[in-house]
DNA sequence: GAGCACTGC
């Protein structure tokens, strides 16, 4: 640790520290900020009067850094060095030095806006900026004022955004910090390569012929690609006269590999054989190599953004920005010198590529973060103001006012319900805290903690791992139509993936039904998690009853779900669609209409003519790129009849506070205009009837036919 | 009738 970079800058670090609310530290990778900062202070006297935090993006971060810290100080894990992560928490009084996730950090300003607790807040790796890094920014600027006898804050960040950063905080001071990387040479291609497979192919096979030993990570943008050129490389590699170079392995690296997969990168090569690991972004940051001396970045990354004048997600192959070129550049440097090859020319860095990454809370729906800083309840705080350090337009925060008003998280004029007050207090999308609210008033809690926690592991339930040998029929199994598992009794995903979980209940938890049944293990352990959290704080929340097992088991609702389909309508009364007349397409309702498709992995299933229910609500819509609602549940139009009506009442200029969201905004998106209103307003009997019409006369000309 | 970057409370 005595050779680490930043042990050199100590007195100076501790100076500005002593003169300064808030420092930004720029530090290289190999700097030794993650695990020196919080000891420096440490050292000098700052947990006498608090703890020192230090949040970090990631889970395995906040524990593997901890675990360093500890050893390094020679204490116990969890006693003066300890963790904090989502269901873990391995703190004690004893704890003076804390690593965080940013996440948790948020929850914990939530129970105590002025995080009394902490000496010392360390934001580390805020260069990332993840969403909650990007609100944390904002409520360290407040918070300084407010105890600026007692907190100091610093901030660590990548060479290129610590300027910003200093801006947004009245011009802090900057310190930088060397790393202790090596030099890698940047080799730029001439052309932008037509098909960036096949340059990264060749480049590749030069690096194995004519290079020294050393292994080669490769940036691709997905799993496609990557299976792919995992293929092509060890075909063209095989082909290669034999002794005539080293031999080679090549690995592909993605998230949704098995973890025993994931784990192959880290056993050392046999000698004289060369890896190449091809790999998404996962490599860039969340994992490291060691080894590698070459990298190829081919210049892009699949990102997800949200349109908030849709409504709609997308995956878009996008350029990356500078600071993640040079984040992927610094991974062939981490053992000796070494080289990356850019698969565009320098160029297109210099002219096109962003400096840094477009900010997640830029590409995302702000529905939940509006939620939290307006539960916050921050007296000099108007929220649509907050003062971000790269403000969302004021069309996302208009989106994310109106979904919340919707749902009654706040009202006509804004400001927040209690309702919202108790909805924000779950780690859940509103949508799901709403229909939580909603389910324990009707008696059918139980099944809604279950959809929820589901839905917050869906991603992970499937192994998505698609291997050659993987026959038509299993291929259908992941996709929850095997026999075994419970379809949805028709109604649709939410309820096929309760019953999913009550299947898995039954069978007492068993690991083996779960392989069985083509279910991740991790997944499900990690829904039973989040489903006691949530069950913890809906009884801390909840005043008065809760009511986890009653009425959702006589059998009269055990059968169609009803009183869960129409919590789940009250809780995605902002995420709602009618059907088409003439068609199974759908209308989404709303501020704009969209149309859109049931995704063809829907458990939703239609009548005995070929017809969907005439009302869904989704989970969400995503442009792939013809947009579908994904995770969608049949409910009934007198249960949406509620949410038209709000819908007409609402007014997004008394929603925001009465004015325009920003200044220079000359109010152009602020009121509904004719064409955006709700279209449905006949009677519900008349349009009843209307579509029953439609749907007999769609059906009679099929007879014909 | 089609597609899955990566995190996290």
């Amino acid at each position: 640790m005595a050779n680490l970079p930043i042990v050199q800058f100590e007195e100076q670090i501790i100076k500005t520290v002593e003169d300064n609310p808030i420092t930004v530290i720029i530090g290289e990778t190999g700097s030794g900020k993650s695990t020196q900062l919080s000891q420096i202070l440490h050292r000098r006297g700052y947990t006498k009067s608090g703890v020192i935090g230090v949040t970090q993006p990631r889970r395995v971060a906040a524990v593997s850094v901890a675990r360093r810290v500890a050893q390094e100080l020679g204490v116990q894990l969890g006693d003066e060095v300890g963790y904090a992560i989502r269901f873990e928490d391995r703190t004690s009084d004893l704890t003076r030095i804390k690593y965080l996730t940013d996440g948790v950090l948020l929850r914990e300003s939530l129970s105590n806006p002025e995080l009394n607790q902490y000496s010392v807040i360390i934001l580390d790796e805020a260069h990332e900026r993840s969403l909650n890094t990007d609100i944390l920014l904002g409520l360290m600027k407040r918070l300084i004022k407010l105890r600026a006898s007692n907190l100091k804050v610093l901030i660590t960040s990548a060479t290129l955004d610590g300027e910003k950063v200093s801006q947004f905080f009245s011009e802090c001071p900057v310190l930088n910090v060397p790393g202790k990387l090596y030099p890698v040479e940047i080799l730029y291609s001439r052309e932008r390569p037509t098909s960036y497979l096949e340059s990264s192919l060749k480049t590749a096979i030069d690096i194995h012929v004519r290079e020294p030993e050393g292994d080669v990570l490769i940036f691709m943008t997905g799993q496609d690609d990557i299976e792919k050129l995992v293929r092509k490389l060890e075909e063209k590699v095989q082909s290669l006269e034999e002794g005539s170079c080293l031999d080679a392995i090549v690995l592909p690296l993605h998230g949704s590999l098995p973890p025993e997969q994931q784990v192959r990168v880290f056993c050392p090569p046999p000698s004289n054989c060369r890896r190449f690991v091809v790999s998404t972004n996962i490599a860039e940051t969340s994992l490291t190599i060691d080894g590698v001396v070459y990298v190829i970045d081919c210049g892009y990354v699949k990102q997800r953004q949200y349109n908030p004048s849709t409504g709609m997600y997308s995956l878009d192959v996008v350029q990356i920005s500078k600071v993640q070129a040079n984040q992927r550049a610094g991974r062939a440097g981490r053992t000796r010198p070494g080289k990356c090859y850019r698969l565009y020319p320098s160029r297109v860095y210099q002219e096109e590529f962003l400096d840094v990454t477009v900010p997640e809370i830029q590409r995302s729906s702000l529905a939940g973060s509006v939620l939290y800083l307006k539960s916050l309840d921050l007296p000099d705080i108007d929220i649509l103001n907050f003062d971000f350090v790269d403000p969302p337009s004021s069309e996302s925060l208009e989106d994310a006012l109106k979904q919340l008003y919707l749902i009654d998280a706040i009202d006509a004029d804004g400001s927040i319900s209690s309702l919202g007050q108790s909805m924000a207090e779950l780690p859940l999308e509103p949508s799901l805290s709403r229909t939580l609210m909603e389910a324990n008033e009707n008696g059918c809690l139980s099944q809604a903690l279950t959809v929820a926690a589901m839905l917050s592991a869906e991603t992970s339930l499937l192994p998505a791992q698609r291997s050659v040998h993987v026959s038509r029929s299993n291929e259908k199994k992941r996709k929850h139509t095997s026999l075994e598992l419970p379809d949805g009794s028709g109604w649709g995903d939410h309820i096929q993936l309760l019953q999913i979980f009550e299947q898995w209940d039954q069978n007492d938890y068993d690991i083996g039904w779960c392989k069985d049944n083509d279910l991740r293990v991790r997944g499900m352990k990690f829904v039973k998690d989040v489903r006691k959290q949530l069950c913890q704080i809906m009884q801390k929340v909840a005043k008065g009853s809760l009511d986890v097992r009653s009425s959702e088991r006589d059998k009269e609702s055990q059968r169609d779900y009803k009183t869960l389909r129409k919590a789940l309508c009250v809780g995605y009364a902002s995420m709602l669609a009618e059907k088409m007349i003439q068609h199974n397409g759908y209308r989404t309702i709303g501020f704009k209409h969209q149309l859109v498709q049931v995704h063809p992995s829907s458990a939703l299933k239609t009548d005995d003519y070929g017809m969907y229910p005439n009302y869904v609500v989704y989970h969400e819509l995503i442009a792939t790129p013809r947009p579908y609602m994904r995770n969608v549940c049949a409910v009934e139009m007198k249960w949406v009849i509620p949410v038209l009506k709000k819908l007409e009442k609402l007014n997004i200029n008394k929603l925001s506070g009465g004015r325009s969201i920003r200044e220079g905004n000359d109010g152009k998106h602020l009121n509904l205009s004719e064409k955006e209103k709700p279209s449905v307003t006949e009677a519900p009997d008349d349009r009843e009837n209307r579509i029953q019409a439609a749907r007999d006369r769609f059906l009679a000309r099929k007879g014909k036919k």
